[in-house]
DNA sequence: TCGTGTGAAGCACTTCACAGCT
DNA sequence: AGCTGTGAAGTGCTTCACACGA
């Protein structure tokens, strides 16, 4: 049972589990069980245990998980060990909002640098980062950034897109209401809040 | 085939392409193939055939489906044809950015009222609506808001969700990094931005 | 000829149930 | 006694392939 045939849906799961771990560790709590955990995070606990069996056994029959080794072993899986260098572009009302957020040292990110086409923009500070001109997007390889936050209008999210991509960046979470065209390499998510509002009512 | 069989991995397609067929729409295409129209939703075709094959047939063999009526029956289903009021609850950053963004038109929703704690921003306005004192979100069944966007910080965050429970309020949309507990007759979807980036680097 | 609509086949994830360890 | 780990069974979604209509 080997690393390479984790099911997709597993590794979705994996940073819902990783995040109410870190809560769990906060709390001082050594073990969880299977069922337990399960409370935490609205899945099933068959299902937690077969998450878990697919990066190898580890778990204590009779007591149950210890929380630091699975914060490790998911970190690992994830590739989190280390701090993820992230940049941000567009930094209107969103974006802004996005970068205070301190909720992405959470999986080791740091959000490294902003980038804006407003003049205005452009040189004041957000937090610790000055803000930079787009132009130098094309940087982000040699500063070591690989994964880059849209926050930008969706009319300009594919042009941004491109530029980003022809710096060499590997995955882009895309907060566009639109979809973007890019290389296979590339990992791309898309989040689009009033969309996610639109099954809201079916569920009514 | 009729409507209550329609699986769910289905209904969660529904927005993304109901977006897409409003952005055919405006470009004044009448009809599209279920090829022509995976480039846009990024999904295969033959599953969009079989996707619109749930809600009954109406395609045109040898032409495709009639934007409009596909745009009415997604609708339809889920029950976006009326427009719907959202409450918008906590205007810090994220909350202002989301309350002043116009993508939610394109669903049939409008943020009818804002509830923060803050006393500064209570009587103030964002846009077109003046800021509210949460105490008043016992009001929201009354004035017929059935849907919140919840956007407060995570230790309140189940505190206010309680809140929205027993107003009456049926749709969540949680965008703290927590689960909520709530009863089986509410629907939550949570979004938390940095949990979706956490699923980045493994894909690199 | 082109594209829909759909039973049937295929596939992947989920759930079960229980042996085995502590 | 309690909980893990896992083959096997179950489930539901996706893909196929082709008849049929325009």
């Amino acid at each position: 049972m080997r690393y390479s045939k984790i099911p997709s849906e597993t590794i979705r799961r994996l940073p819902g589990y990783l995040r109410a771990l870190i809560f769990l560790d906060e709390k001082s709590r050594e073990y969880v069980s299977s069922k337990v955990f399960s409370e935490y995070v609205h899945v099933k606990s068959p299902q937690i245990r077969k998450d878990f069996s697919y990066f190898g056994a580890f778990g204590t029959k009779g007591v149950g998980y210890k929380v630091t080794t699975l914060i490790e072993q998911i970190r690992g899986i994830l590739k989190l060990k280390e701090v993820q260098k992230a940049a941000l572009i567009g930094a209107g009302k969103l974006g802004t909002a996005i970068s205070l957020y301190d909720g992405f040292k959470t999986y080791g990110f740091e959000i490294a640098a902003i980038f804006d086409i407003s003049n205005d923009k452009i040189g004041t500070r957000i937090g610790e980062i000055v803000v930079e001109d787009p132009w130098k997007i094309a940087t982000l390889c040699e500063r070591n950034i690989r994964v880059a936050i849209l926050a930008v209008p969706a009319e300009s999210a594919q042009e941004t897109a491109d530029k980003l991509v022809g710096a060499g960046i590997n995955g882009i979470l895309n907060l566009s209401p639109c979809y973007l065209a890019v290389p296979k390499r590339v990992k791309v998510i898309t989040i689009d809040i009033a969309m996610e509002l639109g099954v809201l009512p079916y569920y009514s």
